[in-house]
DNA sequence: ACAAGTTTTCGACCTATAGTCGATAACTAT
DNA sequence: ATAGTTATCGACTATAGGTCGAAAACTTGT
């Protein structure tokens, strides 16, 4: 292999919100290194391939996860020892899927909430730190919740929704009032039945957008009435 | 060369506040492809180095660039065609330099002000954009200003780099009261003596400190009192 | 029927952040 | 002294967003 060429992989960080945990989708290593370890699905990078493609491709093969609602790309690590075989740079994307998406599993595949992760391998640990703090923020200035929620819902399950992504408890008074100001969500005219226990049904909302669209920029410094949605 | 097995380089799009508009360092071509555009400083990776010190040291060799305040990754860019002679993956990397840092420039070498780019090779145009939206965004959350500001500076010249590095009018009273508050600046015991043609003179700020602090945190959906700055 | 329990929804209030504007301060030059 | 210039600061306002409790709309049990 000459000198200045070097491997290149594609790796996914995939959340889901299940059971009202964050999780993340990995795979166990059946050999060394980091065997027995947790490793997040991916794969080497092929000529004529775009890593965001890569990264798509690998997924599909290993976890046979139908749709990816959001993917976008987090960073590269290019620490030369991250693999102690030989040396591999590593994309890391953030992938995102809604909870109706179930995979088929491989039995060495599983998912895992992000507040207890097993051991990992190589830098696989702090790529899924990585991914959450992007998804944190931008749970707060995009509507990319469009891509961890269900095609329509109530304000309860979103607000379980957002509070198992952010981490902590997110109010569901405030959740509505904010999203629908900023135009992301919208109420359909259709209600829930009422849950076994009782209570008043819900309405259900639905996303305006399933493109991810920045709503709240940062207006620090910015003149009054400059404002505006960017899309992304 | 193996099938699997890439080039790849490190770009860095160095920013400077000169002459009160953010201007970015390019390189002119001296032969084909895109002979006589210019492209962004930063060459290839090599074994055992990684991306970050790859892009610092293109930039030192290049340009000799005495100091980078601040350097961050940016994007990879992983179009099979994005180089038409063979493929070549790029990592971008934001670069800020303070207005002290005077560069002794090659003759092919020059900054140009980034709302009149000439003409820009490969994919460099687009690339410059996304640093801009970094350094806009991380302008309005984070202290980054520290890296185009010079050591000690008045209000309104600190008012100065901020509209250029953020493209629209600033108020000195808001981005003052703002950047206290937030901890981000300090006054110093000095003052100016006053402009050539009279005025009050100006108190000496400062940055409080030269590393990289979210100051203003997305703060959608948390309740009280959870929010406090974030060292990234 | 009616009361009690549950969940949703909405209005009212309050705080923090930030944009605007004008008055005042502190200098130079004539 | 007076005018011009720049800096600084307080007051006002707008808006986003966090908190709370009341009211609405159901179910279940008596």
């Amino acid at each position: 292999m000459p000198p200045d060429c070097f491997r290149h992989e594609a790796l996914g960080v995939v959340f889901q919100v299940r059971d009202k945990r964050l999780s993340v989708l990995l795979c166990q290593r059946a050999e060394p290194p980091f065997e027995g370890a947790w490793m997040l699905p991916g794969g080497l990078l092929l000529a004529d391939e775009r890593l965001g493609a890569s990264a798509g491709r690998h997924l599909a093969a290993k976890a046979d996860i139908p749709e990816i609602a959001h993917l976008e790309q987090l960073e590269t690590r290019s620490d030369p020892v991250r693999d102690p075989r030989e040396r591999v740079l590593a994309t890391a994307y953030l992938a995102l899927v809604t909870p109706g998406a179930r995979a088929r599993l491989p039995a060495d595949t599983a998912w895992h909430p992000v507040d207890e992760l097993p051991p990992c391998a190589f830098d696989h640990r702090s790529i899924i730190g990585s991914a959450r703090e992007r998804l944190r923020a931008k749970l707060s200035y995009t509507n990319i919740g469009f891509a961890l929620a269900p095609e329509t819902f109530t304000i309860s399950q979103l607000r379980d929704t957002y509070a198992a992504a952010l981490g902590h408890p997110v109010s569901a008074t405030n959740l509505q009032r904010i999203l629908t100001r900023r135009g992301v969500i919208e109420p359909t005219s259709d209600v829930t039945r009422p849950a076994a226990s009782g209570g008043r049904p819900a309405t259900l909302y639905r996303f305006a957008s399933r493109e991810l669209v920045v709503t709240n920029p940062f207006a620090a410094f910015r003149p009054r009435g400059t404002a505006g949605a960017l899309t992304v």
